[in-house]
DNA sequence: GATAATAGGGAATGATCGTTTCCTAATAAA
DNA sequence: TTTATTAGGAAACGATCATTCCCTATTATC
């Protein structure tokens, strides 16, 4: 079931949700229209369960990427430039599930609003996390409003999903190289 | 008939492209459907059509912001003010047609590809201009590179736009005193 | 003032959507 | 072996969608 969720969150991504119909996800899934509607009570439901399956694999993806900095400044380092790479080619122009969620359905579906505003404040945290990290560390300028720079990376990130599905190409190295001046 | 097409960005803004019937659209604009119709070759014409009176729209304020500031350094401020002012409330929660358009439409319709990607671009090169503009002002540091700074500037108020969109707050001053950071 | 032309309105239409229902096959229990 | 239960598949349903067609005023022309 995992399986077919994954693949009913590439067709999300891609085609978002009104454009996916029932027809669309069935064949994705390899399922029959049955068999989805005696796994999930309607469409949105769905869409819910790819969506709680997306924001976990990319909580992951985030975490284990800030685990690959040896410091709080290289960890969020790191996390910045995990979000160019999942932003960029066939990942990038596939969409992203919160910015595609958010966009489409924030002001339409409210159970999809809480889970966006979750999984948007989720990462907001985890970012202002190691943002105190750096600042203990050493790596971080002491005196930086970490509320405030969190803040502004998480519209640095969402930004950068929505460029990317755009098909701008992102560089990563020189983008994050700039953005890591926010923590002067 | 200006008028009308106001009306129609209202709509596409808030409930994007798939989930606007034509029902939803006579509505807003006070038109039957035979009219719309006698206008417009289809909806796809319509959403096209109030795209680029929307995207004009944007324009004009961005540029009357720019007019703002007294140097370089100063217009592009208020460029990013005007922005989070925009990504408030309850324009921000209505949305952005550009990020609403990229998100939805950008991998199915190449023409609504075309469009967005052409006002990211005049986007992103007002900004390099503004930044160029410091640079020979004396305002802004003249050894950043102009191009990726435009880009992750690009980023960030396409990202405002959709935590505005997810009703997170943003504090304007704050946030553009974090971002103004990019510029030394 | 009569007539042609056009803009606008609303009902009708065919297609497609999400959803339900019913059927089949497979597995587990007795 | 037989029966009960369940997972999966396909056809059928009503609703809604985008679109077309036709009618009615209104304006402009002669």
């Amino acid at each position: 079931m995992d399986t077919a969720l994954d693949r009913a969150v590439r067709v999300f991504c891609e085609r978002g949700y009104h454009a996916t119909s029932i027809g669309d996800l069935t064949a994705a899934m390899r399922l029959a229209t049955g068999s989805v509607y005696k796994a999930f009570r309607d469409k949105q439901a769905v869409f819910l369960a790819a969506f709680d399956r997306y924001a976990a694999v990319r909580r992951e993806q985030t975490r284990s990427a800030a685990a690959r900095g040896s410091n709080g400044r290289e960890r969020l380092r790191h996390v910045l430039l995990s979000y160019v790479e999942h932003s960029q080619g066939i990942e990038g122009r596939r969409g992203c599930m919160v910015v595609g969620g958010t966009v489409e359905l924030a002001a339409l579906d409210s159970d999809v609003r809480a889970r966006v505003n979750a999984q948007i404040e989720t990462n907001e945290a985890f970012i202002a996390g190691l943002i105190r990290e750096g600042q203990a560390d050493g790596s971080i300028s002491a005196h930086l409003d970490v509320d405030d720079t969190a803040r502004l990376m998480i519209c640095i990130t969402q930004g950068m999903r929505v460029v990317g599905k755009a098909r701008l190409p992102l560089d990563g190295e020189r983008l994050v190289g700039v953005a890591m001046k926010l923590l002067a």
